[in-house]
Formats: structure tokens, sequence, C-alpha cells
DNA sequence: CTAGGTACATGGCATCACTATGTAGTCGTG
DNA sequence: CACGACTACATAGTGATGCCATGTACCTAG
């Protein structure tokens, strides 16, 4: 249904993910049905899974593989304390963006 | 002061600028002023042209040349039929989007 | 004549989402 | 047992787009 300009989207994959990993450890996949749920559109593994190689790779998270009885062992991430401020500096600079896109389209729908 | 991750801006760029159009014809410098003033960080023109030459080679606005007594001409760009519906698509997409993530977001702990 | 503001434009680079593809474990059904 | 479907992770190649540096040119002030 929702789907979303891909250019939009970027860089806030990322906060999303932080976002999701704040509420509860996860695994890719499960977090790929999350985000699907949450109404972003059609997000693809080969989305996911890079970006979650990034955030490994700039400490915001902590991985441990736990075994699944249904396929292959699960990828855990969970998220650091860098992750955490990392989460809320986004947040943060999201609102921030809100704000100044919400302030350059009032007004136009006349 | 506000200086936002490029990212966060990729595909917004258009939408903003799509905006100041619908409330007056303008052209290229004054529109990077205005986006500056708004609150967006330190826009570069060399962002802001090859943006502008893309909503041109979409047929989302038509240009005039009108000379300047303080530099060269400005060339000015009006938005089109096809402009207005883009700007209200990527409005609306804008909006479902915040949605979605004030979704994610909403309920991170401090 | 030089400096600085105005005004437009391009080329190379980096980031990051998308598509397509590959590997592999588990399970249900024929 | 073979096969397909679902689960689960990962990478390579491509494309869109914002950023920086640079170039051109006009105008005014000192």
């Amino acid at each position: 249904m929702s789907d979303f300009d891909p250019q939009m989207l970027k860089g806030l994959l990322t906060l999303l993910l932080l976002s999701l990993l704040a509420e509860r450890d996860d695994y890719g996949y499960s977090l790929v049905e999350r985000l699907r749920a949450g109404g972003l559109g059609e997000v693809a593994e080969g989305t996911v899974y890079p970006a979650l190689a990034r955030v490994e790779r700039s400490g915001y998270v902590a991985t441990y593989h736990v075994p699944s009885d249904r396929g292959p062992a699960r990828k855990y991430y969970r998220l650091s304390e860098a992750g955490r401020d990392e989460l809320h500096a986004r947040v943060d600079a999201w609102h921030r963006l809100a704000h100044v896109v919400e302030h350059f389209t009032k007004g136009i729908e006349l």
C-alpha cells in the first residue's frame, strides 16, 4: 500500500532500526517484518541487512547468535550506549527537520 | 545553526523547492537564501542548481530570464500544472512518512 | 584595479536504498 | 525421499541525489 519515494527514506532507515531495537533486542528478518507491519512499504531484505551491518560497524549495536527451530540461526542486535545516544540525536534531528518542512509547506494548499 | 544529516534531506529538497515556487516565482540564488533563512542549514548552491535543473527536465517548472541591476540575469522558475500536482503528491507522501516515523519513534524512553 | 556580493553551472565523490542473486536450515506434502 | 515454501543472512551492481570544489560572468564600492 504505502510505498514511499526511496530517496525520502534515506537516513531514516537507521533511525527506525535503532528505534525498534530500543524497544527490544531483535534479529534482521524480524525487523523487516516489523517495518512492513508498521506501514513502511515493501522494505527489501537487501536494504535492511546492509543497514544493520552499518550500525554494527558504527558501534551502535552488539550482536549475538541464537539458534532457531524454524530455520538458520538468528543474528540478534542489542542497542549499545552509543547506539542509544545516536538514536536520541537522530530523533531530535528528525523533529527539527519535520518542523522546517512544516514551515515551508504550510499554506500551499489554497 | 540547524545542520542536518545530508541523507535525511534526500528527496526533500525537491519538495521544498516546489513549495517555495508555489508561493511565488523565484530564481535560484534567491531560493538558496530562502532555504537558509527558513532554518535549513548551509544549503550549497551546488546542491540547489542541479535540483532545479531536474525539476525543469521533469516539466514541473517553466523558466524565464529577467535582467538584474545587481548582477547577471536571473533565471526565474514558475510552477507548472504538473509541478503543482507533483507538489501535492509529495506533500501527501511526506505526511504519510512523518506519520510512520512518529509511530516507530513514539515510546522511546529517555 | 581589486574585492566582494550576485548569479548560474558543472564534475567528481560518497552515501544509501533497490534489485537480483546466492547460501543454507527447517518443515509439510506428495 | 524429493520438492517447494518459509525462514534467515549476505553481497554485488546500479541509480538517485546531496556535497565540495571550481569556473564563469556581471555589478558596485573603495
